[in-house]
RNA sequence: CGGGCUGUGGCGCAGCUUGGUUAGCGCGCUUGACUGGGGGUCAAGAGGUCCCGGGUUCAAAUCCCGGCAGCCCGACCA
């Protein structure tokens, strides 16, 4: 490709609202351009490097034995009533975006469970034409509340999503094996740090589910690893050990004590109250009234330094239910007899100790102190409902655990049958003749953030460093001084032709500017290998490589065999 | 959805506080000359509803009111 005639302006300065160093690149070296916010366009050298994320999937999906189908975007919205997910519209469960058409209302897919399952459930009616796995690679429409980062959160998207179809649960497990392990080898391939981690499955449903995080430090979730035994967990999802710690509440200990703390609602200006006696936010118990997901009123109980981490479903209490709870007083809240009330309590594993704690008094503007776990209050349910730290025990060996900051890249779920049970086609014969719903997994990959995550990874001051793999073009040629040496300009043009009629991907830049913009911009755009064709090496017959990555520079034979100008 | 900041040629910005000739600067773009191994020099050009609407005023990029858009923090998020 002469570059005189590629669709490309390089920028010396980045747009003010890059922030992030893929985004800048990306926009910078021409790769993308964007055209409202979160959504973008992918300009030839940027397509290129997507295409090649994309074969790289398509490669390692085919070789799992799953076939390739492309699905609409545009969905009936009776599609998204069937499944029950249209209502969840509303509350942004799955925010989708709605298009009144001519045949009705549709919706711009966010997701295509709906659709794979009615368009493979019409053509799949017999257990023997299982097990089966679809994947597509298409764009998705996410109406997100707030883009950011250029392509790590868009509105639109290209993903690359596979769905499993099963006989029964165990067939099932074993197809989302044979995903999750293609997963890894497309990660391997992509030359990125994985960690398969366990997560929350939010509005698609199911059990299982894993997210594929890439440790990055432009991440937006952070993951829970333990070094000792490898557990991996979202911290939406982690447990916290920590369960079955003795409570052995002292007989001896000192009675309660109530004291009058005046406007002091919150735990800070609790530990300001007692600031005489050494008390920390860790003395506090924190008591949140909560609405469980079946609307029954909880009590949280969590250590006062802890933030809190709720169910999905539940709420904070509010107004009303304060109303309707006199015996909980906004602010100062305590466990002391919520069972006496009709109110259940549930504690974070990290309220396994005796105490003595500090919390509220169940009386406004008073809370007491020597609370003593056992003997004045006690726990109906032990859980995780404080959110991690980094240095908590690892539920599994016990050990502490980190955070890691990551972006999400992937995400897997075990559906089982959640959505072959009420869409229409989601039943086949099974070998006992009677009717069984498909067992499904759903996997998703976001393609276009693969594409910033990878730049993300791979830059330096100067550009982008793209993997051979994923690179725009395998070769930049530049041809240096061409406006004033006819010579180089017919030698460049003939290495040019050379390459091409061997089958390489070449750039080929014969623009008429100055060595430094060459130069810059070939930095910039980061192909790997660099050839530079000059008057100073042409005297001598030699063309000079350069490698992106490493700077390792050598001279090779203008005239000699186009292996050795390619790789080291 | 809350809080904050910002909208001025393609990009990055100044000007606005204290209204007043023709709205500036850098990059980029066009033409020409020079130059020719790390975004080179000189000269001449093109390119603007100063986000939109309303108001105040003799006069608004500038002041006031109302919108819209973008970005950041938070909430939310397969």
């Amino acid at each position: 490709m002469r570059m005189s005639r590629l669709l490309v302006r390089t920028l010396r300065e980045a747009p003010a609202d890059a922030e992030v160093a893929s985004h800048q690149l990306l926009v910078r070296g021409g790769f993308i351009r964007r055209l409202a916010s979160g959504v973008y366009s992918f300009l030839p050298l940027g397509l290129r490097v997507l295409h090649h994320i994309e074969d790289v999937i398509a490669d390692e999906l085919d070789a799992a034995g799953c076939q390739q189908v492309l699905l609409p975007a545009l969905h009936p919205l009776e599609l998204w009533e069937q499944s029950g997910r249209a209502a969840r519209f509303g509350t942004d469960a799955l925010p989708a975006m709605q298009v009144e058409g001519r045949g009705g209302s549709f919706v711009l897919g966010p997701t295509h469970e709906e659709v794979v399952t009615v368009t493979v459930g019409a053509e799949v009616e017999s257990y023997r034409q299982l097990p089966l796995t679809v994947y597509q690679i298409q764009v998705k429409f996410r109406d997100e509340a707030r883009p950011r980062f250029g392509l790590l959160r868009t509105r639109e998207l290209i993903m690359a999503d596979a769905y499993s179809f099963d006989a029964d649960k165990e067939a099932m497990q074993a197809s989302y094996r044979t995903v999750y392990d293609a997963y890894l080898r497309i990660f391997a391939r992509l030359g990125l740090n994985v960690s398969p981690v366990e997560a929350e499955s939010g509005a698609i449903g199911g059990d299982v589910n894993h997210e594929f995080m890439v440790p990055s430090a432009v991440g937006e979730d952070y993951f829970v690893s333990c070094l000792a035994c490898g557990y991996a967990a979202n911290v939406e999802a982690a447990a916290r050990g920590g369960f079955g710690e003795s409570v052995d509440p002292d007989a001896a200990a000192p009675a309660t004590v109530e004291h009058h703390t005046p406007d002091r609602p919150g735990i800070e200006q609790v530990v300001a109250f007692f600031k005489d006696r050494d008390v920390t936010a860790a003395d506090l118990l924190k008591s949140l009234a909560v609405v469980d997901a079946s609307g029954r009123p909880v009590l949280v109980l969590l250590p006062g330094d802890r933030e809190a981490r709720l169910p999905s479903g539940w709420r904070l209490f509010e107004d009303e239910d304060f109303a309707a709870h006199p015996s909980l007083v906004k602010g100062y809240i305590g466990p002391m007899e919520a069972q006496a009330a009709g109110i259940s309590v549930v504690a974070d594993v990290g309220v396994a100790r005796p105490g003595p704690w500090i919390t509220g008094a169940n009386r406004a503007h008073h809370h007491v102190s020597g609370v003593l776990l056992g003997r004045d209050f006690s726990v109906d349910e032990w859980g995780a409902f404080a959110q991690v730290v980094p240095g908590d025990a690892c539920p599994r060996c016990g050990q502490k655990v980190d955070l890691v900051r990551s972006v999400e890249a992937a995400h897997t779920f075990q559906l089982g049958t959640v959505y072959s049970s009420v869409m229409t086609g989601g039943s086949f014969v099974a070998e006992d003749g009677d009717e069984a719903f498909f067992s499904m997994g759903c996997y998703g990959m976001g393609v276009s953030r693969l594409l910033a995550v990878v730049a993300e990874e791979c830059h330096d001051d100067r550009g982008l460093v793209w993997p051979a793999a994923l690179a725009p073009f395998q070769v930049h040629l530049l041809a240096l001084g061409t406006g004033r040496s006819p010579e180089v300009a017919e030698a460049a043009d003939a290495l040019h032709d050379r390459l091409v009629a061997a089958g390489v991907d070449v750039l080929y830049d014969d623009r008429d500017v100055s060595p430094g913009v060459k130069f810059a911009d070939a930095d910039l755009i980061g192909v790997p290998v660099r050839l530079v064709v000059g008057a100073k090496g042409l005297a001598r017959g030699i063309v000079e490589w350069r490698s992106r990555a490493t700077g390792e520079e050598r001279e090779a034979a203008l005239a000699g065999p186009v292996e050795t100008l390619l790789g080291p």
